[in-house]
DNA sequence: GGAACTCGCCAC
DNA sequence: AAACGTGGCGAGTTCC
């Protein structure tokens, strides 16, 4: 491998960082109070009310019994002794490797199928929506604004965290949860809010480093499909098209429970358990009729007993073969450069990624491989947020950068300035970025959300950059 | 009464 | 042979 560690642009990269970050953390965003007061409350009764049919139920009562006083159901302890021990249920699932610490999270409790379990789990989620969110934003506001810090000197990848409150993990998946806690952020007055995230910009940055063919075509030609390739590969469908629904579920199983976490240095076996859960078929034999049904009707289980899958075992033996076939054939080079990176690590005790900055210490196999990328990935978004910094700054622009989450800016945007904003943002993170770093092989793509004037974080939708 | 730990859960 | 990378944070718990 031909890395040129050049420290003195690392340093300049954090040290511009940093400055623009900190600017970033003063501008701050603004977060409706008297919303938050109000969502508070609502919360809160909400949970009172499951907390009080809760009470009544026998299951409760038991649990009451038998902990002398109040039952705790905040204590993930507690309730495991309760279900395992006291009622003596079978755990479905463990927190340890040895299979001695039956687990109260939320996949183990849903699979005990107890209305009383899914009370308590609702509670779990409002009370997660109200004190890790929306308490942590009324208590570190200032003035009706949110400061988020934004650190440089915490992470082992070279990447960034953030706190009080860490701006990175504001819930969006959840939709119902999304919704309740971005609808307390604001832009400025007069202003809208805007995202720009990079489009897979981990795997763009990684074929820099093993310039796998395969994958270089995959990135390289925009009619390409990875993830659909691999999902009618794992579920054996010769008619992939992944805007059908049911083949578009397919497809997200394989991107989020294969190919990832194999990126990640995941492995077959949990891959089969995150892929069964997708496609709703048991750790068990299958029994026709089973899990999620394909276009036309037909169970999942009966296709692929057809094609002589007929239990999850079986199916780990065919995720096996596909993982070989993954880093042996499909992503030979990568897999060649994975073992490359590591054997020279053991030589030098280092290992260090484009961006100018080395890694060093003990790390295991998945950390040599893993690091040098998400770190380097970060440092593409902190270079365009340096740049768009100094940009506004020396135009005199009033829309200005208000946070970043690892692979996306958030911005605070004047409309009258909308048009060259897109414009600027687009430049910078797809021509500006590939020409500065010229160790970057495959074009990169961005993608917009935008609000409305005054609209919150959470009515967000879709903007296509000019 | 606080430090340090576990567990669970939110993000990329 | 073994087996998911990086964080922050709240509540419960244990230890000093």
């Amino acid at each position: 491998m031909t890395i040129n560690p050049n420290t003195a642009e690392a340093y300049k990269l954090f040290h511009d960082g940093i400055l623009a970050l900190g600017r970033a953390e003063q501008q701050g965003m603004r977060i409706d109070l008297d919303y938050v007061g109000e969502a508070k409350e609502k919360l809160t009764k909400r949970i009172l009310k499951i907390e009080h049919d809760l009470h009544q139920t026998s299951f409760f009562k038991h649990w009451q019994h038998i902990s002398k006083g109040k039952p705790n159901i905040g204590s993930p302890l507690q309730l495991a002794n309760f279900l395992y021990n006291v009622k003596n249920i079978t755990p479905q699932k463990y927190i340890d490797k040895e299979k001695k610490k039956p687990s109260s999270d939320d996949e183990a409790l849903k699979l005990l199928q107890l209305p009383e379990l899914d009370m308590i789990l609702s509670i779990r989620k409002l009370k997660k929506a109200r004190d890790t969110y929306l308490e942590a934003f009324e208590r570190e506001q200032v003035k009706g604004y949110l400061h988020p810090f934004f650190n440089l000197h915490t992470v082992s990848t070279y990447r960034s965290s953030s706190d009080s409150p860490n701006f990175q993990n504001i819930p969006k998946r959840d939709k119902e949860v999304m919704k309740l806690v971005r609808d307390a952020i604001y832009p400025r007055p007069g202003h809208q809010l805007m995202a720009v995230d990079f489009s897979k910009l981990e795997v763009c940055i990684a074929v820099a480093y093993h310039h796998d063919p395969t994958m270089l075509k995959y990135l390289r030609s925009p009619s390409s499909d990875m993830h659909g390739d691999m999902a009618a590969q794992i579920f054996k469908i010769d008619d992939f098209n992944k805007h059908l629904p049911e083949h578009k579920l397919l497809r997200n199983a394989a991107k989020n429970s294969f190919v990832f976490p194999q990126f990640y240095g995941d492995y077959y076996q949990n891959n089969a358990i995150g892929l069964c859960r997708w496609i709703e078929l048991p750790h068990t034999a299958w029994k026709t009729g089973q899990g999620v049904q394909l276009p036309g009707g037909k169970y999942i289980s009966n296709h692929l007993k057809e094609q002589g899958i007929n239990s999850f075992d079986g199916f780990c033996t065919h995720l096996q073969e596909i993982e070989s076939d993954f880093w042996k054939r499909r992503f030979k080079v990568y897999g060649k450069w994975k073992e490359k990176v590591q054997a020279e690590y053991l030589v030098n005790g280092y290992v260090d990624s484009y961006t100018g900055f080395r890694f060093k210490g003990e790390m295991n196999k998945k950390e040599i491989i893993n690091y040098p990328v998400q770190g380097a990935a970060f440092h593409c978004l902190l270079w365009c947020f340096i740049q768009l910094d100094k940009f506004f700054a020396e135009k005199g622009w009033k829309t200005r950068l208000i946070g970043q989450i690892h692979d996306e800016v958030v911005l605070d945007v004047a409309p009258e300035e909308l048009l060259k904003v897109s414009k600027i943002v687009k430049r910078i993170t797809t021509v500006d970025l590939p020409r500065a770093f010229k160790w970057i092989n495959v074009p990169l793509s961005v993608a917009a959300d935008l609000g409305p004037v005054d609209g919150s974080w959470a009515s967000l939708e879709e903007y296509p950059l000019p």
